[in-house]
DNA sequence: TATTAGCACTCTCCCAGCCCAAGTGCTATC
DNA sequence: GATAGCACTTGGGCTGGGAGAGTGCTAATA
């Protein structure tokens, strides 16, 4: 690896401008078209050596002999560390993003937007992620009897979730039994951890086993049926804008793969949490996606933990095209990040 | 309109292999190609005053001179009019339905799964909707108090429906207030129409307004807030496989606005309720789709109304280029609309 | 009379050949 | 150290000439 220090400052100017062209045109960068724009008044000859050595350095790539200079990872890579500092948001986005977000009352309705305005400011794809986490209170259950020994549950928690599952049960209980168990549940346990409503439960459940209770009985089933599964990171994924990759020059192929993977959204979601963790503040670029996800070359993600507090509740992220325009994407991801943990602030 | 009296039993014939054999090549089928694969052993002539004539009543086009014959929209309507009385389900994708959709319990899982197998095994876009009608009975309500104003509000409908909504109220009511409010209408009205709850709960709003009544009050404030919105036609769209478009031939510009329409689901429910409606009984083909979406030029909707006895409860359909596997298709979706009214029957 | 064979014609696709623009590396010079 | 000059490389675009597939029309045929 190179050092970062052998980069001199008329080396870094020269990469920075090939980076950006590289990024508005799309076509190798030539030494000639460099010397025209740039304000310095080199010629391309100095232009040409100093290139040379970005190359030896693995920040330029060639296509072909008599081609321009393309950027590699590392010079990406570079590109973002260099523009980092300077981050403040446009106005325009600024009023954008909060002209879309105003007004959300909640998490869901704040995520779905948070992925559309993603997708629009970068040009990429938007991606909104809430974690339900472990650390769910519970604050109200209520249980539906349906037909076919089904049972429709409902948790609500604290955080203002609500989690509804249907389940099949092996014995049929009738709505009474339902209402004693919900209101058993509703006085012993709310505003416990929900993992821990469950270990109690199940406790009692062991405990109480030898002797015939109706109503435990009936917990047991419901337990069993998965009626407490709302401590499961059950998540809300909010995938928007794939129509923005379209008009990219990938070969169809690829492309078809990649349209595939993000509309997995379970994938996406585990690509987020791979890359993105509580411990790091700020936004995280990461460059050479393909390493993780083949049909993702030439693609960088873009992404923030949605924190409150100190708790990781969510993650937000943009997938677009290397070529993109990085400043703008990055101030809007922190922004919204921001934006976040500001309104589920005020939500606890 | 041409007379189909007009086609013969050579003519058909001859439309029904040009039709079969576009889909399979793509490319514009010749006379000769024709004549080969033909088993009646016409010779290439023939075919080509055959042809003629087609062209003529408006069944074929040439892209240009010396091309062979592309079938138009008319053809296709006329070959799916053929093919739709010898329809039955293949046994592979019978299974496949049935392992995909076997042990659902409930509504969404089912139309999650129906639109990705419909995605699979048509090669196009899988589409299922859900519709909670307003027919919806009451089964339970619960408000949540949060922070700001703010009220959780969860409906329980009879056929086992959650709606939840985050509401920001004008004036703060506390959690007692809430329970009371919540009992209220649990207790009065359990099993009724929700949008009759509501027009009572108006009503009775309305009668009380001269005393000073704290529950009144609430009530008032719920109902205003929105909290009985579950009669609204929300409705759960599902939309999976758009990464079998990419695969297509098309042109960049016009996938991207096809990408961009299906991601805007609204927009997919309301063509797709344009299109079919409760009278009509079966699988409902609409070649032509371009007159209503531009970007849709070159994709047929392959649908069927998703019935629960003679309520329309749902929709499902495949999306897909004109080229596709009409027979396939058209077996898969109704085989799916069946078993729908038999899970939502023995669900109700 | 319906079908077929023959023929001249049309059009697209593909390939080879050519030139041009852009870019490079190297060397000599300022 | 920066620049100018020069010979060299390479992909893209343009052209022209088949090859192939297909057509419409006319004349021959069962």
């Amino acid at each position: 690896m190179p050092n970062p220090g052998q980069i001199g400052h008329r080396e870094r100017e020269i990469l920075t401008a090939i980076v950006e062209t590289y990024i508005s045109t799309g076509e190798p960068v030539g030494s000639r078209t460099l010397s025209r724009q740039n304000k310095d008044g080199l010629s391309p000859a100095t232009i040409r050596n100093v290139m040379a050595d970005l190359a030896d350095g693995g920040f330029l790539e060639q296509p072909h002999t008599s081609a321009g200079r393309v950027p590699t990872s590392q010079a990406y890579r570079y590109y973002v560390d260099q523009i980092s500092g300077r981050a403040t948001i446009s106005p325009a986005d600024q009023t954008l993003i909060s002209d879309t977000l105003q007004g959300t009352v909640d998490v869901q309705e704040f995520l779905e937007r948070t992925s559309h305005v993603l997708s629009l400011v970068s040009s990429g794809v938007g991606v909104a992620i809430g974690n339900v986490g472990p650390k769910n209170a519970l604050e109200h259950v209520y249980f539906s009897h349906q037909a076919n020994n089904r049972v429709l549950a409902v948790v609500v928690t604290k955080s203002g979730v609500v989690h509804d599952r249907m389940m099949r049960l092996d014995h049929d209980l009738d709505q009474s039994d339902l209402n004693t168990a919900a209101n058993y549940i509703n006085e012993n346990f709310r505003g416990w951890i929900i993992s821990n409503v469950k270990a109690e439960l199940r406790r009692r459940i062991e405990q109480e086993r030898s002797e015939y209770d109706r109503l435990m009985k009936s917990l047991e089933e419901l337990y069993k049926g998965g009626a407490l599964a709302a401590d499961e990171p059950a998540k809300n994924i909010f995938v928007e804008g794939v129509a923005n990759l379209v008009g990219n020059d990938q070969d169809r192929e690829r492309l078809r793969d990649l349209v595939k993977t993000l509309e997995e959204k379970e994938r996406v979601a585990d690509l987020l949490s791979a890359y993105l963790d509580t411990r790091q503040e700020a936004v995280r670029v990461v460059i050479g996606l393909e390493e993780a996800v083949p049909e993702m070359r030439n693609f960088v993600l873009i992404g923030a933990p949605a924190r409150v507090g100190e708790e990781m509740r969510g993650s937000l992220a943009v997938i677009g095209p290397t070529r993109m325009d990085y400043q703008h994407t990055i101030t809007a991801v922190s922004y919204i990040a921001q934006l976040f943990d500001k309104l589920l602030n005020e939500n606890t």
